[in-house]
DNA sequence: CTTTATTTTTAGATTAATCTAATTTTAATT
DNA sequence: AATTAAAATTAGATTAATCTAAAAATAAAG
């Protein structure tokens, strides 16, 4: 059973939208998250459907069967092996290589992953901190906290972004906030859910609710 | 000025029979060389022909103009770089590449190219010995001539294969002529062509007509 | 120079992916 | 419960790439 690009990328941004722990995945949440109209999500939810990577019934809902997140966890795997493959081996910048790695993820060979993978040593996480499936579609996942959420005095380990665009990513760089960097929290403000953290054991840093929120920590 | 996959796949097939020396390039030639029907390609003639990168004149034959051969050699560019890194990065046999960079060759990304080039320490020709033309299309040629077209106590080195199909590059890969070898021609037989070799001053080789044709050495 | 064969193009369909506009279904409000 | 609003689907087009079968143009034979 093999898909064309266009269903790994819909069955990619359901798998993704069914992880986010909502109820159900609505044909506007995937319109939002692929760039399309609702239109263009129905007929394709129909096709899935048929080929049985979705269970779907119309104005119902949907829901991805096991076969459909094996093939989303493959693709999902080769876009993270490729981001690797780019920042470590070709020194692309975290925030470069998202689009590329959106076209590479679609090359047919598993030879060729599996090659990569050795050749990359097995990484478990891809630059931005998402664990990378193993070919069986295992996914080892630490427990992470938003760093928004994370008490006072509390510290820890940055170990991924949920954001992973560009202008996100390249505010991190400027402020230093680095997947691996050790933080503690100096202080929250009530009011607008505003944190002080300390990074490092050097430099202190501020930062809204909004960006926290989208910093995934590993207490310690 | 972009192009489709497919567009990227005809031109380049232009590109190839239009090299080989013929007087023009038929229709039908380029239907058998990317395994399509002659009525597809008189359609995308058509439109290649819209967008100048041939020029087009229907039942009379096909020109490629500059931009077409600039473009061409841009996707044969990755084709190659890819290639290169398939066999020395991934460890491909020089038989398995060739698939896998027909998908590769299609991404789209300057800075990947670019990096890619460097990451590979610019090489000049592929694993089959073709020359990588650099990023303004240039390419860097070596005199060539066909083993089966030289004479006997001629020597050279092998440096390139016409045909890349797995079966052929197998086939040398037992007998043991690769890219590199130093070759002598011992002795040529006038009734069917094939030839005599020695190669690496130990092994002697028979090889038929068919398959020296198929070996381009650099004399010395 | 006709007739035949070959090559090339067109006509008409098909499949995939997308869109806008209209319709239908479900959800939310009075 | 009736009406309005929102969400989802369908209808109908469009673009790209392909095919088979038919027609047209060119080339080769007689
Ligand atoms: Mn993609
Ligand atoms: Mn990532
Ligand atoms: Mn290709
Ligand atoms: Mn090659």
């Amino acid at each position: 059973m093999e898909l064309t690009t266009a269903e790994e990328n819909y069955l990619k941004a359901i798998y993704h939208l069914s992880e986010e722990g909502k109820k159900s995945v609505s044909t506007n949440d995937i319109a939002a998250s692929i760039q399309t109209k609702p239109a263009s999500v129905s007929d394709m939810l129909r096709k899935l459907g048929e080929k049985e990577v979705i269970q779907y019934r119309k104005y119902y809902g949907l829901q991805i069967t096991e076969l459909g997140k094996r093939l989303a966890l493959q693709t999902i795997r080769k876009h993270r092996l490729w981001e690797v493959f780019l920042v470590d081996k070709l020194h692309f910048a975290w925030d470069e290589v998202h689009e590329v790695a959106e076209q590479l993820e679609h090359i047919q060979s598993t030879l060729l992953i599996e090659r990569l993978d050795a050749y990359l040593n097995y990484p478990k996480f891809d630059p931005h901190g998402d664990p990378i499936p193993d070919e069986y579609g295992d996914v080892r996942s630490r427990p992470r906290i938003a760093l928004n959420e994370m008490n006072i005095d509390q510290g820890g380990q940055i170990v991924a972004v949920k954001d992973s665009s560009a202008a996100f990513l390249r505010y991190l760089d400027k402020v230093g906030a680095y997947i691996g960097a050790r933080i503690k929290v100096l202080d929250k403000v009530e009011f607008d859910g505003s944190v002080e953290i300390l990074v490092d054991q050097k430099k202190t840093l501020f930062m809204s609710k909004d960006v926290a929120s989208n910093i995934l920590v590993l207490q310690s």
